[in-house]
DNA sequence: GCCACCATGTAATCGGTTACATGATTAA
DNA sequence: TTAATCATGTAACCGATTACATGGTGGC
């Protein structure tokens, strides 16, 4: 972020949120040491600069900090990649749970993807016209990324629940070693009763 | 896992890599223990069950942590989603990179996701007729998901790959307040000379 | 006067990985 | 014989979050 211009701590963590954030975020107290470790190994130049009676601290790269970052952007070999995301963990295990529950989670997924969707194009037409200069492209393609893959998402979900709700009324699994798995009594959810009898 | 008839500590982590690893990754650093946690909490019961002079130690689910497990899955609110991507974050400061280096990138990413593709594609046969018992529809199901989006994240590569490449050779975005942004000389790369003059 | 925002930082804790240690069993 | 697989566990460490503490500035 100092690379693309940011200079502050506070700016680097609202560059992150509105940025990348999505598949690379961090929390301040991260970016605070960090920041405080980088000058000690010569890869930033610290300089107080302080708003009337606030203090405040500027970073830039180092001629040493920008020769790593382009190492960092430019390696070979394996790039990190995970993800944690509950939605599907509870999808696979859907077969435990009645159709209703697995439908409430589908869409549960769905309506957050709708939501980080929602928040990514209004980002878009200030990402259009570069992210902290002008000129900038990449920003603006990684946020393209960013909502291709949840119009994606929101669409699988969409088509998933539609499968799900015409295929006919499947129990589900039956605990193994359990002889007879009885009904659990359908628990009220959420205000409103159920439209049928279960 | 135990719930779907999983019964060692190892086998759960076997399952997990051949199952929710894309979305829910576990190593045995925190299985074992989790596991040690949960029969002290009574959600799981242990039963030693030796093969051979080979110790092992088989658990299942307690009713209280069959509730416990139903609770976890059918809960309301924010569904936990996170992603850490690499290949993402160097797209974002492809800005900074020369072309060429923004393309092997791409390459990169794309043969990674081509890679994990295969594998689930492997794994779908086997996947589509029960994970665990019989029956079973949703492991298969997630495994969809990932077959999707894989083949989603590989297209986008392509494309942007394709689009980098027919756009004429635009320069990386100066570095902020450098007054002339002195081209680094070209590092030869993997054995080969780049074809063009730069 | 109040709230939102700018701004910096630390301590406790957590979730998780890596590396190590150990050893039996099975298939090539 | 050797390698892969089954099997359990711990210690050190790491990356990261959460919560807290502090306080100035600008706009309504």
């Amino acid at each position: 972020m100092l690379r693309l211009g940011v200079r502050t701590g506070y700016d680097v963590k609202r560059a992150i949120d509105l940025s990348t954030r999505f598949f690379w975020g961090a929390s301040f107290g991260q970016i605070y040491p960090e920041l405080r470790r980088l000058a000690d190994a010569g890869l930033v130049e610290a300089e107080d600069d302080p708003r009337g009676a606030v203090k405040r601290r500027t970073y830039r790269l180092t001629p040493a900090g920008k020769r790593a970052l382009e190492r960092a952007l430019t390696s070979r070999g394996p790039l990190r990649y995970e993800v944690r995301d509950e939605g599907m963990l509870r999808l696979f295990f859907g077969d435990v749970l009645d159709r209703e529950d697995v439908l409430a989670n589908l869409r549960l997924m769905r309506e957050q993807h709708e939501q980080g969707l929602a928040y990514f194009r209004e980002l878009e037409p200030k990402a259009r016209d570069g992210f902290t200069e002008k000129g900038q492209v990449f920003p603006h393609l990684a946020l393209s990324y960013g909502i291709g893959f949840l119009e994606w998402a929101v669409e699988w979900c969409r088509e998933t629940e539609r499968e799900l709700s015409r295929r006919g009324r499947s129990r589900p699994t039956p605990p193994e070693g359990t002889p007879a798995p009885r009904r659990r009594p359908a628990r009220p959810r959420s205000g409103r009763n159920r439209a049928d009898g279960r």
